[in-house]
DNA sequence: GTCTATAATCAGATAGAC
DNA sequence: GTCTATCTGATTATAGAC
């Protein structure tokens, strides 16, 4: 790798971070820049601008959680059912969140303020997400396993909105990462009530 | 009710609109102070600060919410099983954020990137409104008629955050308030696999 | 109790040396 | 490719008239 890559990625990984942390408004370029190793002026040889940046960050946390759970959902073969298929994402969700990625965390803290163009973009390349999401959750219930009397976008939207959520309040203790996933799986397929 | 009292009163709906609408640091007292009906100096006339402002419409909020949903649960009576009580509860929730009270939406919006002091205050005042989702989770579990191997603090936190996600995705269309609370009962209640 | 005028602050962005 | 110095613009907050 070129050292201007370096670089680069070494800012866009200090942004991460500092956004998965303090959010979009907290996040000031000269912390971005110290965690870097420079000082703020010298983000602007890498990067337009803040949002330049920031929207390059909210691709690559899209592009590396997609590729994530479609990894492993995939790995599961064509004998595996619509359900486990389900279960498999939903863990490797949780997981890919808790385990430390800054950046899909950071699109799910910020996405809500960012500015309406920006957003624009982020969404549709989100779509390639969402469609995943969507595909996962229809067959399941195209294959009669799953109640077809919810609406698959607003499934979707729960579903996703509850995983992301875990980035925000989990913290290391008595429950690790595969014991959370564990409990979004169960309650998400099998639901809260006794069979 | 006082004059004084009005105006508080206008600045704090148009602080929660606002806030609920543009997040915390996209918020202006320009804009505040313009649907109040005034201009930005003003408010100082009622409020010390912008993170007083914004502090009162968090509590409002949180105060509103738990009084809405506990009065719809506890209107079901002694007679009603936990579970009732429960979906009782998620209906009433969505409901609250999706007709629009601008107060809960605000919570919802902003509380991540609310200032560490003020947020431990928040939590604080928020700790009722947990125990009472807490409540109703364990009451079903010690019941029998739910999962016991869930953890309850854990069910809540997913919980909450899907139905509080609903306010920043529903817009008005093929489903209503009603419908999506249906389909959140639902989902959380009987989970996505079918029966 | 609201206004006009203005201060104080701060963060993003630019210019130009090295 | 990074620095120091500076500018710009926006926003909270204050002073004081009315």
């Amino acid at each position: 790798m070129a050292e201007r890559d370096q670089s680069r990625t070494r800012i866009l990984d200090a942004a991460a971070a500092t956004l998965r942390a303090r959010g979009l408004a907290g996040a000031r370029l000269s912390e971005i820049a110290k965690i870097a190793g420079m000082l703020a002026p010298s983000l602007y040889h890498h990067f337009g601008s803040k949002d330049e940046l920031v929207e390059e960050v909210m691709m690559e946390g899209i592009y590396h959680n997609t590729r994530h759970i479609v990894s492993h959902v995939e790995v599961l073969g064509s004998g595996a059912s619509p359900i486990q298929r389900l279960e498999t994402a939903i863990r490797s969700h949780i997981d890919f969140l808790l385990t430390g990625d800054d950046y899909s965390s950071a699109v799910a803290r910020v996405f809500d303020d960012l500015p309406d163009d920006m957003k624009k973009r982020v969404v549709a390349a989100y779509s390639g997400f969402d469609n995943y999401w969507r595909d996962l959750i229809v067959a399941a219930q195209k294959d009669g396993s799953a109640d077809a009397d919810l609406d698959p976008t607003v499934v979707r939207k729960f579903l996703i909105a509850m995983l992301n959520s875990s980035s925000s309040w989990y913290r290391p203790g008595k429950l690790g990462p595969a014991q959370i996933a564990e409990q979004a799986a169960r309650m998400v397929i099998s639901g809260f009530a006794a069979r």
